[in-house]
DNA sequence: TTGAAACGTTCCATTAATGGGAACACTGTA
DNA sequence: TACAGTGTTCCCATTAATGGAACGTTTCAA
């Protein structure tokens, strides 16, 4: 609404260079954008000097290795991602499939880390993608524990607050089974705090072969671990900041 | 040189939020940059939009999640880090220290991946972090063996050269060792093309026990194994794109 | 070999976005 | 209560971004 006209610009390059997937020539860009090439090169200067934008050795522009440092830096400020790390790494070895830790963020799940199994099928989403809300086991459990998050059937509602777990088979991505679990976080009074979910992924053969049960029984506790270690390892609130808090 | 100082300044915001550490308000950050509060809000405001920038409880801004989705997404871009990433976890369980793989980008020497060993002291660089190139074993090699790099002694030259292998010994972080190995891709024809470097890292003490050799030994086998891995893996040299190589 | 069409780059008058002061509501401190 | 600190929102003269046009290369088709 507000803002900086000129940073919206280079924010679109910016995406879009992420988006295409392939290093994209400047006429490219302009064409896709709707910009002038002047414009788009000016941009991209701009954004190359902090290497925010690299060129690969045809003159093409892509994502530059600055925006690296810039994501790590902002996945490290999030508390749940290193206490979740060790536990992500246990049950991604224990289980042989890939475990996603998702939170919400922005009105918006996005993937706050994974560790990959061993399995030869591998879920899609990467570190730092948003993923879709409506048809997700995790989708569904902030739905139904968290504030945002779409609707739910009253059936549906009651079955995932009584297991306090909740699973999506082949709805996200045909063959694809999920079993997500909440991690609370403790906060001295009144009931934890959702700070994310915990999740496998697993191809629905395997999926079965490992068994619901065995599954999210070794979630459960994972995620206890980390709301532990999230109360223990000095997330501590801090209240002694000058300033109001935001809206 | 020739740019849009608008994206300059909001960049200038995202790297100061970055160097932080911690979260800041809208009136240090503009302490800090010389750039009036108006000026500061407008470029928060459009980095917010595309959750480039986010904000804690208390109103303060720090660097946003969609920083983290972009700069995997620069990383996934670099082949040598998927064709290295098994052999970056092979060796950091079969050593138990950090292995690093270290690339020249831009001049500079940037950590592309880094996977942890089980050591309780930990090498503090972190992906996506730039290295210095003078005192580093990385450095070194790359004044050896690649086109930057500063001059070495000819002495050293010729040790690491005929060795293929560069150590350090308390001259970047004291009490820290790094032996770091060159990773070449042959080309077809003439030498092959360093493309990246292995590094070991680890505490004075817990290298010697290791044994110099032993870790030499382990990390040519796996800069050899990355090296095949490029060659076979695709890592198909496309020529039939329109365009001209740059400068 | 030649022409046309693509590329990325540079220039510059026009125009629109920006800077920064002032005023705002608010919170914690003296 | 008064004060000093937040973050936010106006506003207008000044400034800096804009984008069309022209340029030199490179690539491809004729």
């Amino acid at each position: 609404m507000a803002g900086a006209a000129t940073v919206e610009k280079a924010l679109d390059v910016l995406f879009h260079l992420h988006d295409a997937g392939e290093a994209v020539g400047l006429s490219d860009i302009g064409r896709a954008l709707n910009l002038p090439k002047s414009s788009c090169h000016r941009l991209l200067s701009s954004l190359m000097d902090r290497e925010m934008v690299d060129r690969d050795e045809w003159g093409r522009y892509r994502p530059g290795l600055a925006l690296l440092s810039l994501g790590i830096g902002a996945q490290r400020r999030e508390p749940v991602v290193s206490a979740a790390r060790p536990i992500l790494e246990r049950e991604a070895e224990g289980l042989g499939e890939t475990v996603f830790l998702i939170g919400l963020r922005h009105r918006r799940l996005r993937v706050l880390d994974k560790v990959e199994g061993s399995g030869f099928l591998r879920a899609a989403p990467r570190i730092g993608d948003v993923v879709p809300a409506d048809i997700t086991a995790a989708g569904k459990l902030y739905s139904v524990f968290g504030e945002g998050g779409d609707e739910l059937s009253p059936a549906e509602t009651r079955e995932i607050a009584g297991r306090g777990a909740a699973v999506n088979r082949d709805a996200w991505i045909n063959g694809l089974s999920v079993l997500a679990v909440p991690v609370w976080q403790e906060s001295g009074q009144g009931p934890g705090d959702l700070v994310a979910v915990l999740a496998v992924a697993a191809a629905s053969p395997r999926f079965d072969r490992l068994g619901e049960n065995e599954i999210e029984t070794r979630l459960l506790a994972g995620a206890a671990s980390i709301g532990e270690r999230m109360s223990a390892g000095g997330v501590s609130r801090r209240h002694d900041r000058i300033g109001r808090k935001p809206r």
